[in-house]
DNA sequence: TCTAATAGCGTACACTCGACGCAATTACCG
DNA sequence: CGGTAATTGCGTCGAGTGTACGCTATTAGA
């Protein structure tokens, strides 16, 4: 129920393996990680469910406890490890490799739908996340930015992924098929085309960009947008810096 | 369980009073929604539950039922109330008019701790999202952008506030104390130090800025970084397209 | 071989949301 | 001024959820 920091931290980032005496578990840390990873791109976070993931591996609720101290430790562990490991630097420039290193996570969060949801607000990195942001804030090493400057710029950058990834899957969603991922977006647009044509009178500007935006623009454009807004925008500052 | 967008609808855009024939309510739709936002904001979304909302309100817990279809709609027509009316449009320009809009919407999330999660994804927006969305439009009415740049320039600086917003407040936690923001912030941002310092050989770089911004940079700061950088890069491309 | 530590996991318990249906109440209409 | 019909209040119940606790079986180390 609560949050408990110290029991994530030992979980995420564990000491050196003991010699163990008792009998050997039939089960591994790493599988339940996994399949709980299956479990959650298929059908949602919410259907991760000790239950759900206890009858996947064929043994019953409780013993999935020996190997996990809770769900919410299982959460950050299968956050850290869908993210996996972070992406060596490649492109040229700070602007280039800022580019890659975003558009090189934008696929991982595609491929897990309930990523953005998990990896927000003050929470225990793992050592991938950390390694991510590690090679984000090595882009931006050749730059003028102070330290501040630059975990600050990483944020803004991180935080558009996720937010472009939220319009792409559902919220707290349990959807069960597997084509939800546009058909809830094209039914969210068709809602809300009708909703504007229905009170274009009160929101006549958002009636208008609606109508144009829905022959044209796509998600994946606004990912890149907003992309591009954000290099732009460090760009003005490392070049004032600069000069 | 499911979402249900029609009925969604129906709850954010009510039709038509019709005449009543039974009993007087005891109670009211909007009574039942102030008290969730309270409940809400003193204790985390969690713990909004139709139990403890009954309790509240001195009624038995089905009796909600008569006022909302489900707990999902309660949920969004919190978020719809919580945002409140848009403000009206002040400042000089389109940078003004969205930098204002902006800072008015800040205090906002602020105020409601639980709203950055409730405000994203494909959803059915109330009335009230929609009048922000409609004011920050018309910020952009007097540029030369598409309509689909215009909503994405929108959805860019959202993310942004919400990327923040999230950054204050926990996730999914159920704080019993109310001085958990600022608490919460700091308690990560020492095990985040103890992290780094623990494996700062793996992470230099992020140890490094980690370290310098802990001493000169607060959320506030990182706030109003990202929107500088975003209204940067958007003067970019407004400039590129009228030259 | 004996012992001590570990894994497996059955049985609770305290929660959650919500379906259903009956009884009481009140407004409308003749 | 009735009688009818619709609406509210809400008790009961079921299907879920996470997890604390403690007993038994197993196995590595002394």
């Amino acid at each position: 129920m609560e949050a408990k920091p110290d029991t994530l931290t030992a979980v995420l980032w564990p000491a050196e393996p003991v010699r163990k005496r008792g009998p050997k578990p039939s089960l591994s840390r790493q599988q339940i990680i996994e399949t709980a990873i299956e479990v959650a791109d298929a059908s949602g976070l919410s259907a991760v469910t000790m239950q759900l993931l206890a009858d996947q591996l064929g043994r019953p609720k409780m013993s999935l406890y020996r190997y996990l101290p809770g769900r919410d430790e299982l959460v950050a562990l299968m956050a850290d490890a869908a993210l996996g490991a972070p992406p060596a630097a490649a492109g040229r420039g700070w602007r280039g490799r800022l580019r890659n290193w975003a558009l090189q996570a934008w696929p991982v969060f595609l491929a897990h739908p309930w990523l953005h949801q998990v990896t927000v607000g003050p929470r225990v990195f793992g050592p991938n996340e950390l390694g991510w942001m590690e090679v984000a804030l090595g882009a931006l090493d050749a730059t003028d930015l102070t330290g501040a400057e630059r975990l600050d710029a990483v944020a803004l950058l991180t935080g558009h992924l996720r937010s472009m990834a939220a319009q792409r899957s559902a919220g707290p969603r349990s959807a069960t098929d597997a084509s939800a991922s546009d058909d809830i977006e094209a039914q969210s647009a068709a809602l809300m085309a009708q909703l504007l044509t229905d009170h274009a009178d009160r929101f006549p500007l958002t009636a208008a960009a609606f109508g144009q935006a829905q022959r044209t623009g796509t998600t994946d454009q606004a990912l890149e947008f907003g992309l591009d807004r954000i290099l732009d925008g460090l760009g003005a500052l490392i070049d004032r810096r600069r000069g």
